[in-house]
DNA sequence: TAAAATTGAAAGTCAAAGAAAGTCAAAGGC
DNA sequence: GCCTTTGACTTTCTTTGACTTTCAATTTTA
């Protein structure tokens, strides 16, 4: 019965979309505390869910009105896929940060459902079964194609 | 007293017939415990009867809140699609092959352009950059895992 | 009274425990 | 001899809690 980081995850993307801003601001403590769950947990749902791979940016202060301040990538498509590719994509990339640079290309509506479960079963270590240091690597080159023609659509 | 195996297959069945969607999700635990059975069983099942070329496609996740997801063909409607899943293609496809595969999926209309161009940017020589012999094996391993993908998609 | 120490209120880190599912090889039945 | 069945072991993902760090406000102290 796992779903509650789920549940979080859900909840800050709803607060996201309800607010007029790109950001929104939460208590870390508050929020655990309206879940039940140890405070750390919404560390992980951050970590694991709103990383900069899947448009997501964190800032947060500690001590006496502390707070986590969560932007989300702006909608300017040609610009965040060029900023994607232009920071950070390295020659060599593992299986969950590919998920995550493919999951981040829905969340911005660039793609849809069906392509993006495509893509991403595509970029899978099932599909890309070759040996270790290759395997990376070829993957690598596969999403920064995906970006690379992404980017040619949106200059047609 | 019928096989295991065949009882646990009727089963999974049934449950898909009986639902609205063309997928279910199940708990491998539960399910093998409802049978009584180890839970690699399960595993059996899927692998030995409901995979791709009879139409169907399975998703599953590990971990607290995992799961296994089964998909069905909706085989009719779709003739291109599961005509080229029974097909076998092989271990090994060369850049034009793997071309014309994808061109098929856009003059069937299954695929837009956009995602058309991605995934053949994808197949190319360019972006799979390794030796031979493996190049072309990641590459048949792409192209089935684009149609597999495909039979999720493929209900009314 | 200005610097320094104290305190309490956040958030961060990390590792262990828990919860699924996957793998693989050996044993069992026809 | 090939399908099935089982079980031990592995891997992945989530949850929890103890401990640490940071910051601001307040209180002490020279």
């Amino acid at each position: 019965m796992a779903k509650l980081s789920d549940m979080i995850e859900n909840f800050i993307k709803q607060m996201l979309e309800e607010n007029d801003n790109n950001y929104i601001i939460i208590q870390r403590n508050e929020l655990a505390n309206y879940f039940r769950c140890a405070p750390s947990q919404i560390n992980y749902v951050l970590e694991t869910r709103f990383t900069y791979e899947r448009g997501y940016y964190i800032e947060s202060k500690r001590g006496g009105g502390g707070y986590v301040r969560i932007f989300k990538a702006g909608v300017d498509e040609d610009h965040y896929l060029s900023q994607m590719l232009s920071r950070k994509m390295g020659d060599s990339m593992g299986q969950q940060v590919a998920y995550a640079y493919i999951d981040g290309l829905l969340e911005q509506n660039i793609l849809d459902e069906k392509t993006h479960n495509i893509l991403k079963n595509i970029v899978s270590d099932k599909t890309l079964n070759i040996q270790l240091p290759l395997r990376d690597e070829v993957r690598a080159n596969i999403v920064k194609s995906i970006f690379l023609t992404l980017i040619k659509f949106c200059h047609e």
